[in-house]
Order: C-alpha cells, then structure tokens, then sequence
DNA sequence: TTATTATTGCGATTATGTTGCAATAATACA
DNA sequence: TGTATTATTGCAACATAATCGCAATAATAA
C-alpha cells in the first residue's frame, strides 16, 4: 500500500522526533497541537513500525510506547537494546547498552521487548 | 493481611508448580479442574507476586505471564533472567541467562520486564 | 461452637487498542 | 487544471485484559 503524507502523520513523527523518550499513544496526542482520533493516532504508530521508522515497546504496565530508530540496527536485529521506564517521571528511555544473552540451542530471536524498572537519573 | 489457604490458592499453585513456563490467567484457569472464577484467579496471583512466590512477565502480547520463582534470588534483585516467548508454541520460559546491562549515573533498577520473542527449540 | 475477617463470585467498570464503514483528501495522470 | 483512484480519517462499536465494589461464604483463632 503506497503511503500518503498528511498533517496527522507528520505530526505524529514530529513529536517522536523531538522527544528523547519513548511515548505513548496517550502522551503524543497531548503533545500534538491540532485535534486527532485516537484510532487514527494508532493507525499512524502502527503503519510507521511497519515501516520500520519507529519501534514499539509494551512496558511491565502492559502499555504500549514508541521511539524513533535512532541507533536501532535494522539490518540486524530491531530494537536490541534495553529500555529503561522510570515509576516515578513515568518515560520509558532508550539505553544504549546491547542486549547480550545466551540462549538454548535451536531457539531463534527475531525480536527484543527489554525494560528495565526503577528511577531514573532526574528524579533520583 | 493475614493469609489464608484455599482451594482457589492451592489450586493456582498447584499449576504453576506443575508448569516449566510462565501461564497466563487463561492458560491456568484452563488446567484448573475446579471452577474458579477470573477476579478470584487474578486476586490470588497477584496476591502471590506481593509475597514474592511468583512473578509476573508482561509480555509484548500486552498480557501477564506469571511463573514461580525457582531461580529468582529474591533477596538480590526479583526477576533477573530474561524470558522466551515463542510466536509459534504461545509459551513463555523462564530463560536461565542473567540479564547484564550497564546504566548511566544515578540510574537505580527495581525491577526487569525481559523478554526476548522468537521461536523455541520445540518449534524450529 | 462462635466471632472475626480473609476470600469468593458476580456484575459492573476501566483501560488500552483495534476494526468497519462512510466521508474526506492526497496523489497521479489525462 | 480537472478528474479518477484510493489512502486516510473520524466516529462508533467492538474486543480483550484486568480490576473493583459488594454481599455472601468459609477459613482460622478463641
């Protein structure tokens, strides 16, 4: 499906590109000026994943957010790298450390969804 | 509050004792001969995550995963190891890895929501 | 056996995210 | 520029997971 350009979309990447932290659907659209549908919003996030241009994580308070790829390899392996979600400013971070583990033979990762839970430097 | 022992709770137990992967409600409620009814399930659960038995795994399916804790150095850090969830079995294990990870200043974790997707040994 | 209160079941509720559909608007092309 | 095509939108409805209030029940201590 070939891809248009609205004032929705372009919105919606505006705010992720601007923002050092991953958001949710919620978040954004507070930050977005014009009035937008959730669904619409969702729709947007979830064609832009599709597309590669942003990821998604579900944190421990099963919600979903959204980052930018910056350093994300998406040759190798997406979003290998942890989170890190702060309970008390509640924004979920990128790190920059790589996920290292080891795992059973025969298993095969096609995917990551690492966070870890605590505070964050503000707020400690 | 003080505890009490139940069918309910022995039940829940039970299955999750028998079990080498994380279940979700649904998967418990299913091996539970006797009825019980979801609030019941999740009230006892979530009451066994407080008293540190199990421990809850949010998955990137957005659903809780709850498995007891075998491993799980409670005294150091609850729920360090990462998790397997297979896309193709629908299971989620308790991978034997310690999570390592490396945190700017000032950072402090409490807790870790692991997970690493892809297909398990059974299933390749 | 009785009193206390933790636990249960039921229904209702919350919250997050998705989907169907008709209306709208971005793009390509004559 | 005007027109056709179809991606996108807004709205409402839906789906699902999980929680909560409350009255009834049952485990424990005395």
């Amino acid at each position: 499906m070939k891809r248009r350009s609205t004032p929705t979309k372009e919105a919606v990447i505006a705010v992720l590109n601007a923002s050092t932290r991953a958001m949710s659907q919620e978040a954004i659209e507070q930050k977005i000026e014009i009035e937008i549908d959730r669904a619409t919003v969702y729709r947007a996030l979830n064609q832009f994943c599709t597309d590669g241009i942003i990821h998604k994580i579900v944190a421990d308070d099963g919600k979903q957010y959204f980052a930018v790829c910056k350093k994300c390899d998406v040759e190798a392996l997406p979003d290998n790298h942890f989170h890190f979600r702060c309970t008390k400013c509640h924004t979920i971070e990128c790190l920059s450390s790589l996920i290292n583990f080891s795992l059973p033979k025969a298993y095969a990762v096609e995917k990551f969804n690492c966070v870890l839970v605590g505070t964050c430097g503000n707020c400690a």
